[in-house]
RNA sequence: GCAGAGGUAGCGAAGCGGUCAAACGUGUAAGGCUAAGGACCUUAUGGCUUAGGCCUUCGAGGGUUCAAAUCCCUCCCUCUGCACCA
């Protein structure tokens, strides 16, 4: 066997390519265009097997689609914007030892390490340049003229980015609000996830506060439930600590003085004026804004001053520990209870009974109540306005109601403790004039349902988790102020964050090579008005110096696919949707999407600390790039798909057959038999599968076929003893034109080998020829080989070596009724039907009928039978090593068509 | 908690009402070929079976059907996202 040297191969052939130019397309008016794209990655160090498994998924994709003659644009850039980079270049100002080492093991050289000091333009080239190479060693078939980086790095991308919040903005889709963060106290600045020692995952929750009043004094009760109003039946306070009076828009507040450093961060122009004792307090009393009723004020340690403001409403019949205390107060009120729970009348005082007295017990019975209020109560007639309506649709009727009564505010809690890595324990800061994109807009929101709706979704389960998210997708903060990136156009101060300045910019690839020649003076709003909707000024002045960047956008446009992990599909994907929808007219929405599952190796995630031992460029050493494609087909659909590198070998194995079988081309000659016709209907075959499965994503089950199942079909062929020489030209020629998309270097130089001049990169998919499928033939192939399989379990069982095999085929009467039989179960399955479909008294049928599991399906022909089974004679004595009779129209009892009859002597 | 997806043989992964003891790949075992190892070839790989057969399986438990890995219900477990984070 000769030695193949795959690397070698595979450089020899990207060079060629590179060459040339296949990967860079022009425009072409007769070609359709095809434009895929994969999300711009954030660079930071090396890429993972992850990484790859993405790329090449959209890789095979796009070499797919060039070889079905499309004008295939496959552009890759990278997206600068945001912290890390700036946070990597001042931890290496601060020698963080951590950073230093990772860039020692990723072999930067100290004076390079010296320029990254307080330097995030050099630390994001050196990325780049690392992702690129990268990315280029994966032979990955990008056009790399449309390269460009995001961020203020890049003046031109910025003016892009900076049209289209102007055109944003100018739509009514961005606003101005506030926002409530996480925040450090210390470090004064939101506290994300990956800052936290403690409590990822926590955020915050809106309470709303309603305003009691008793005099000139507002009493605010912070609550989850504010709807149970109705039932209130007194205030608590803690008689145990110190209580403050701030001032708040004018009005008199009453705080816990635990709460009004927290509050502080909420509420604008909050100020503390006096003491107030919890003693004057309990001699007040509030008024309920809803009812006007008078309720007393009490004092009880349940109150946390902790939460909240420290002042808080008693609903004993909604709330367990408000019965509770309410019940040891002994008050004369009779409480109300304003929701109604079908089946359940007491619903708190049975929850303490169920849940017990305890603290815990309270806390259980609490979270019991408020779920189960929540998900079936009804408001009853106590509610008022309200009455009648379901508890989860009581939020907005609410709030509007206290509003109307001057009676409404709202703060925020953490759902969880949350730590700083610092040391200080999180808050909630709600920050002021924060810039928005207003997400939640409901006629917006219409539009891109439009858009999903009709979309190419792959797999189709996607499509309704885009729906989903539709529904609860709010208004996103665009703009921070800390960060590499580009400035909102209105105010500098402002630096658009890093999801949403990644939303259109597919259509910057089109024009990427072209803008960035002209000087930035020229550039304006009016030239992407231009470019992206064809206004001009009146006198042609754009069209007269840049129709070219028009024609490319117009040519390009829309994105026909976008590919990424499933993890981007409720943020980036959705908002990239958005975007299209508000900005671009419906002949430049995007077209379709492909949505795949994590990669995992030895079941563990690809995630930053795992990926740094698996990169793509030990993949590369180990592997090669053809094999390591492998991973590609790992799997279908989002789910995680898993690896197992000892999987490549399938691949080496078999390509080095073919290549084998290529080389001893002369061994073969110009006879041909009954098992040529069946090779060629097999390949026509697999041709369709293959290619519907290749639409699909469905790498893992078109590998199956073209390279898998063509295997095994052709290594049949040769054990039957195929061996006509354009047969097996043919079939090689159709098996790498299939497995180009996903081998692409070994296929090109088989396929050259084979004798064909044309770069398989630039020939044509190939296609099936209906006429030469023979069912009946492949039918009755499967018929002999399970006669094999059938001869090998009986000489097992005899433990004997056969002299003589007898092949005894059924008669023409038989096929007669098992083909119709095969004929009736297309239109039913049930036994009983066929039975009273077919009307006939025979054992023949009896027997086709006894099991309804395996009723008879297929179509079969005595004559190819009879065909197939004696031009088989010589494959079956040679594997049975005795003499075999084949003989037909038998009186044999046992034989049945598919299945003769089988003696042996 | 909310939304979506999923749990199939040692492993990975197809199948999504009847051709299912379940494709394909890989692993394991025995034999062949080799000076030897690798590669390659043959066979076995749920259980039982001396003539091609039978029995029990597709997270657990119920149900629908002549027929369920596939449809419905309940439960258990896993993955993804939940927004200032790229």
């Amino acid at each position: 066997m000769v030695d193949y040297n795959f690397r070698e191969i595979e450089e020899k052939w990207h060079s060629i390519w590179r060459k040339e130019r296949v990967f860079e397309p022009e425009i072409d008016q007769n070609k359709k265009s095809f434009f895929i794209n994969v999300p711009i990655p954030y660079p930071s160090g090396s890429l993972h097997l992850g990484h790859f498994y993405t790329w090449t998924r959209a890789d095979i994709y796009a070499r797919f689609m060039r070889m079905r003659g499309f004008n295939v644009l496959f552009p890759q850039g990278f997206h600068l914007t945001g912290g890390p980079i700036v946070g990597v270049a001042k931890r290496v100002k601060e020698k963080d030892p951590e950073t230093l080492e990772f860039f020692k093991k990723q072999g930067v050289s100290d004076s390079e390490l010296e320029k990254f000091s307080d330097n995030p333009y050099e630390v994001a080239t050196y990325f780049c340049d690392t992702f690129r190479s990268d990315f280029e060693n994966m032979g990955m078939s990008i056009d790399w003229r449309k390269l460009f980086i995001t961020t203020s790095l890049n003046p031109h991308f910025s003016k892009f980015v900076q049209w289209q919040f102007n055109k944003l903005r100018s739509l009514g889709l961005i606003t101005e609000g506030r926002h409530p963060v996480v925040w450090c106290p210390k470090e004064n600045t939101p506290l994300g996830d990956h800052d936290r020692s403690e409590g990822e995952g926590e955020s915050p929750q809106k309470f709303t506060i309603i305003k009691f009043r008793s005099g000139d004094i507002v009493l605010p009760a912070a609550t989850l439930r504010p709807e149970t109003i109705f039932g209130a039946t007194n205030i608590w306070i803690n008689d145990s600590k110190q209580y403050s009076i701030v001032e708040v828009n004018g009005e008199r507040w009453v705080v816990a003085s635990d709460s009004i450093a927290k509050l502080s961060l909420q509420i604008p122009g909050i100020k503390r004026m006096d003491n107030i004792s919890p003693k004057t307090l309990l001699n007040m009393e509030a008024i309920n804004p809803v009812n006007g009723e008078k309720i007393p004020i009490l004092g009880a340690g349940l109150v946390d001053t902790e939460i909240g403001t420290g002042v808080v409403m008693s609903v004993p019949m909604h709330a367990p520990f408000d019965f509770y205390y309410f019940k040891k107060a002994g008050l004369k009120i009779k409480p109300k209870k304003v929701i109604d729970v079908v089946g359940d009348d007491n619903i708190v005082e049975d929850a303490i009974k169920r849940f017990g007295e305890t603290d815990g017990g309270l806390k259980e019975a609490t979270r019991f109540v408020y779920k189960k209020e929540f998900n079936t109560g009804v408001m009853n007639s106590m509610a008022g306005d309200l009455s009648g309506l379901q508890v989860k649709d009581v939020d907005e009727p609410i709030s509007d109601l206290l509003r109307s009564k001057g009676a409404y505010s709202e703060m925020y809690e953490l759902t969880g403790k949350v730590v700083c890595r610092c040391g200080a324990k999180g808050v909630v800061s709600v920050l002021e004039k924060q810039w928005f994109i207003r997400y939640s807009d409901k006629e917006w929101k219409t539009k891109t349902r439009k858009l999903i709706e009709r979309m190419n979704i792959y797999p189709e389960d996607a499509r309704l988790q885009f729906l989903n998210t539709l529904e609860w997708l709010g208004d996103k903060g665009a703009a921070r102020k800390g960060g590499l990136g580009t400035p909102l156009p209105w105010d500098s101060e402002w630096i658009i964050e890093p999801l949403s300045d990644s939303t259109i910019y597919m259509a910057y690839y089109t024009i990427a090579d072209k803008i960035e020649k002209i000087p930035l003076e020229s550039i304006d709003d009016g030239l992407f008005d231009f470019i992206f909707y064809g206004k001009d000024d009146g006198k042609e002045t754009y069209k007269k110096k840049f129709s070219s960047l028009r024609e490319g956008f117009m040519y390009w446009y829309p994105v026909d696919l976008r590919l990424t992990a499933k993890e981007l599909l409720q943020n980036h994907m959705m908002f990239f949707l958005m975007n299209h929808t508000a900005i671009f007219g419906e002949e430049h929405w995007p077209r379709g999407m492909e949505i795949n599952g994590w990669l995992t190796v030895g079941k563990e995630k690809l995630s930053k600390s795992k990926g740094a031992t698996l990169t793509v460029k030990k993949g590369l050493e180990m592997w090669g790039i053809d094999q390591l494609r492998m991973i590609a087909t790992a799997g279908n659909g989002m789910d995680d798909v898993e690896w197992d590198p000892v999987s490549v070998n399938a691949f080496s194995q078999r390509i080095r057959f073919v290549l084998d079988t290529v080389e001893g081309m002369n061994i073969f000659g110009d006879e041909k038999t009954i098992i040529d016709r069946y090779l060629i209907s097999k390949m026509n075959r697999i041709i369709a599968q293959a290619t519907s499965e290749v639409e699909a994503f469905r790498y893992g089950n078109a590998i199956s076929s073209s390279f898998f199942g063509m295997y095994n079909e052709f290594r049949l062929y040769l054990e039957l003893g195929g061996r006509n020489k354009s047969s097996i030209q043919r079939f090689l020629s159709v098996f790498v034109g299939l497995n180009h998309p996903f081998f692409p270097h070994i296929t090109e130089e088989i396929n050259r080998r084979l004798g064909n001049k044309e770069l398989l990169e630039s020939s044509a998919w190939p296609s099936q020829n209906i006429e030469e499928i023979d069912d009946v033939l492949e039918n009755e192939i499967e018929s002999l080989i399970n006669t094999v399989e059938d001869i090998k379990n009986i000489i097992k069982l005899i433990k004997k070596k056969p002299e003589k095999i007898q092949i005894s085929l059924a008669g023409k009467d038989k096929f007669d009724i098992y083909n119709t039989v095969a004929r009736e179960t297309k239109n039913s399955k049930n036994v009983i039907e066929i039975r009273r479909a077919i009307k006939l008294n025979s054992k023949v049928l009896d027997k086709l009928l006894k099991n309804p599991d395996k009723l008879p399906v297929k179509v079969l022909d005595i004559n190819v039978e009879m065909e197939v089974f004696e031009e088989s004679v010589g494959y079956l004595e040679k594997t049975f090593d005795c003499k075999v009779k084949v003989e037909r129209n038998s009186e044999e009892d046992k034989a049945m068509p598919g299945k003769p009859a089988i003696k042996i002597v």
